[in-house]
DNA sequence: CTCAATTTGTTCGTATGTATG
DNA sequence: ACATACATACGAACAAATTGA
């Protein structure tokens, strides 16, 4: 048996699902141009170490997403439209940060989990009295791309709960005049989406995400904003500019 | 049945693979803390919707990773220890990227794939005229956890030859006194991993990973310095820190 | 000590999905 | 398209260990 046999062999999930992920990454990388003709089933036969079967099971998963199209005697061919996949960038600097959020459509949720305070790391200042615990799925088009949980020190909610209600809170927050913000810092790490996220962002369950824990604090050391922001993994684009000054 | 086990069925993933990681995740999280007892096999039947064998067999494989043990008569119990899980913290400012790296251990790949000149963005300056392909897997203890592919101006690696071979280049570019660094940027997305990735890592096919492209741009506009790397997506936590220096 | 309740372990039989030649 | 082998998923029944009454 093959390298790459045994390689797949070595995950439980079923072969044709691994061979078509293949498949589908270089389509989306490129190898194959749009319109190009991809390997014939006996290449990727071989190269792979599984049986025709499979492979051709791979491709008609393929062919149902609309990624490729089938014609007898002919090949198998890279369709003709093909959607940048990327289409939300995140800028990793405070300003674009707050510019891109501003022009997002929230849909608020109905909140049904209890109240708590919002977990905090030994750098993210301390709790304030209370909170206000706001929840959205944030829309791109017609298109939800991430599921932001907020909570908010109350005193600052009540300076302008009606936008709160209505708008992302981030350039609320960040435009208020007597709000000092001292710091703000995120975290992000790369999650699986769980069944709440995956019903509300309609991505399968399990798919990758990336999650974002994002906090403010103004100057007496308080967290103002504490956000928990699950992002679909597959469209986002995180940029970071170095400036070093030199 | 069930609404979760309606989404269970969606994907073709097998059921038992899915609930083990719903379940792993909960441990991970602290839903359950560390040695305490998970829900009876029927309760989590009853949750998901889904045969008792099936949980079962879940529980079967978090038990053969060490996550939990399981007591006949007794009950499932998170095992005692529990590493942690983000252990690689990456810092997107440009002096703590270098100070993380350059404790790195790099082992250095031989060079198969023909070189060409690096893929460039917009905005990610001028190809120069000469590139110099390095390749390795980054370390930290025995444990790698990034591919990095790095193409480097040739006329910058002949400066210091001998110690691009066996160390991290971006510290060592960073360090160079004849060198004016303009702007550096990094975009960063989800991905998974490729066949190679996921040997030399020592991950599963497809799983996820965080891909980095990093390119650093001298004073004349041209690209210096332009990396590919791959982490792992299980172990990285990446870190932003915003000064709004109001 | 015994008994019942609880909880996991084991083993059927059956149906369907996956992978091969 | 077919035959074969193995994996997955289900429900059901029974066995074995633990706990507390």
């Amino acid at each position: 048996m093959s390298h790459m046999a045994k390689t797949l062999r070595l995950s439980q999930v079923p072969l044709y699902l691994q061979v078509a992920t293949l498949l589908r990454r270089r389509i989306e990388d490129g190898h194959w141009g749009v319109g190009a003709k991809i390997s014939t089933i006996e290449e990727l036969q071989a190269e792979f170490g599984v049986a025709r079967v499979t492979v051709r099971q791979a491709i008609e998963l393929l062919e149902k997403e609309g990624l490729v199209s089938r014609q007898q005697g002919r090949g198998t061919f890279v369709a003709a439209t093909l959607e940048d996949p990327r289409w939300l960038t995140l800028d990793a600097s405070w300003s674009s940060l707050i510019g891109t959020i501003k022009h997002n459509i929230p849909k608020f949720l109905p909140i049904a989990t209890p109240l708590r305070a919002p977990r905090l790391g030994p750098e993210e200042g301390r709790a304030a009295d209370e909170y206000v615990f706001l929840r959205s799925v944030q829309f791109r088009g017609n298109r939800a791309y991430s599921l932001v949980s907020v909570q908010l020190a109350k005193e600052i909610f009540e300076r302008d709960s009606d936008a709160f209600r209505r708008h992302a809170a981030l350039p609320i927050v960040a435009a208020m005049k007597g709000v000092a913000i001292a710091s703000a810092r995120q975290t992000l790490i790369i999650g699986s989406a769980d069944p709440e996220t995956a019903r509300l962002l309609k991505v399968p369950l399990n798919s990758p995400t990336a999650e974002a824990h994002c906090v403010v604090i103004d100057r007496n050391g308080v967290a103002i904003y504490v956000a928990d922001i699950v992002y679909r993994g597959d469209c986002i684009k995180l940029e970071t500019k170095f400036f070093t000054g030199e």
